[in-house]
DNA sequence: TGGCCCGTGTTAGCAAACCTAACATCATTT
DNA sequence: AAATGATGTTAGGTTTGCTAACACGGGCCA
């Protein structure tokens, strides 16, 4: 039981594989992990070990920010500080920022599976 | 499209990831492989990478050498040679070998999922 | 019983992979 | 123009992995 989320979340990846799996440079790796976006494990060594998870969220994270998000919005979207600004109506502003002055020339435009939001201002 | 089976075949963990998912030495790890039983791949600086699949081999090659067949055994029953010896009729013979005389104290015997086989002499 | 093979441990020396910290760059924003 | 955001690059140091070689204890067999 729970054999396949286990090998989903366990850490098995060392920055290099997650680096030929993603196409990200160790640098946008390591950065993203300092923005927030996500928390690989550590060897005792202190080397990153990544889950397949991790692997997912940096897909993630890569397709949003060709789509022209900044990092501060995919962070706030994806741990939504259930704070002040009354939450899904912040999301559905940035929503409605993003689809009017759709600006930010979207490269590629693959085919994203994440999430589904809009960008903001922090 | 078989993106699982991609999954579970690509090179993507290193040698101490293994160690730990299978609890083998690294020296056991590496021994196996010069005896045949797994191929892992390399990276340009000569590092090898593993799959879930050799995972999921060394796993088996555990459990088999804790029932007490031999490397050897191990081998000959994963790739069998379709040489000389009537591959399959050999394969019985060991069966019956083993189920004969079945000494080689089984310390213990947890829960098989591998093969299916016993024990010859090279 | 002495010698050989098997599977594994251990050590040494060397190279690859990874780490942190800092500075550089270049486009946006403000 | 200055600040900010995302990424590149470099340097120096540590960890991980590699190969090769020798050690060792338990079976096996002539």
């Amino acid at each position: 039981m729970a054999a396949e989320e286990d090998l989903r979340t366990r850490h098995i990846l060392p920055i290099s594989t997650v680096m030929s799996l993603t196409a990200l440079t160790a640098r946008q790796i390591r950065y993203y992990e300092a923005q927030g976006l996500v928390q690989p494990g550590r060897t005792a060594g202190q080397h990153r070990v990544y889950s397949l998870r991790d692997v997912d969220v940096l897909l993630a994270i890569k397709s949003q920010l060709a789509d022209g998000f900044s990092i501060a919005d995919i962070r706030n979207l994806m741990h939504p500080r259930h704070q002040a600004e009354n939450s899904d109506e912040a999301v559905r502003q940035m929503l409605r920022d993003e689809l009017l002055q759709q600006s930010r020339f979207a490269p590629d435009a693959e085919m994203r599976q994440g999430f589904g939001f809009r960008r903001s201002g922090e």
